[in-house]
DNA sequence: AAAACTGTAATAAAATTATTTACAATATAA
DNA sequence: TTATATTGTAAATAATTTTATTACAGTTTT
């Protein structure tokens, strides 16, 4: 993977968890990640696409789950932020002339395929309710 | 994960393994993988130091594996380019003021290494002569 | 109409990763 | 014993990716 948005979503998402329904806003939520707003902004427009979370806009507007957090697995979260393939392998372009290279990124990206399939299944074994039990 | 060295090693250690034996070069790697031959002795560096392989100085010298493709496990290789945790969290650092933000990154490291585990077992699944053998 | 927000884009900075260059050390072979 | 091929390693540079900042238009509420 590549991924410190992973982080931020979740955090995000436990806080507004915690916030049990109140609209929270960005420069709320930015205080407690330690990050600016206009990211945490940014990742609201994926947690919103996603169908994780609903925002209000204007004066005491801001941002509460859309679901509830035992209808969130932490897999769900890791493929809305995921971009690439799990190992990464982006510009890997090997020599066609080399019977290896012309075939490795097939097996490369089989690999990949399979190993994400099970990282993932494996995040799905929580939910964010689970997660943010934790946090007592 | 961060890494794309997965993907040089793995595929230098396919090339050796096909080599049977023979020395090969750094500069003959590079050209399979299409990379520059100094990436290919950093990565070398790092497989000799997990044992993997070995090499020899001078003329006509090169490298070969240090033991069965049978005995490298595709997790041993995974472990051996790894560098932080899984879903990278680097310089996460969370208002300690906030309950949440205090201990998110306890959480998130267990929830990382539980992860992870899950992955370098299910990459252990594979040795490197399970992997090589798909090349034909 | 003022204030407190979100939504979004553009830009900049920082961090990471990859590449290139260079050359000393070593071993082989002519 | 000298030329050559090769590893070992470091330093410098470049490219890419990620993260952060700034800015401001659009929305609601008061």
């Amino acid at each position: 993977m590549n991924n410190g948005r992973f982080a931020i979503a979740l955090h995000i998402l436990v806080l507004l968890d915690k916030a049990q329904g109140e609209l929270v806003s960005s420069e709320w939520l930015a205080g407690s990640i330690n990050i600016n707003p206009a990211m945490v902004r940014k990742e609201l427009i994926s947690l919103r696409q996603h169908g994780f979370v609903q925002s209000k806009e204007g004066k005491n507007g801001g941002t509460s789950l859309a679901k509830k957090a035992s209808d969130i697995s932490l897999g769900a979260i890791y493929e809305s932020v995921r971009q690439l393939s799990l190992l990464g392998h982006q510009k890997n372009t090997p020599n066609p002339q080399c019977p290896v290279g012309k075939n490795i990124n097939t097996h490369l990206n089989n690999l990949y395929n399979d190993t994400e399939r099970v990282l993932i299944d494996q995040l799905n074994k929580q939910s964010l309710a689970d997660f943010s039990a934790k946090f007592g």
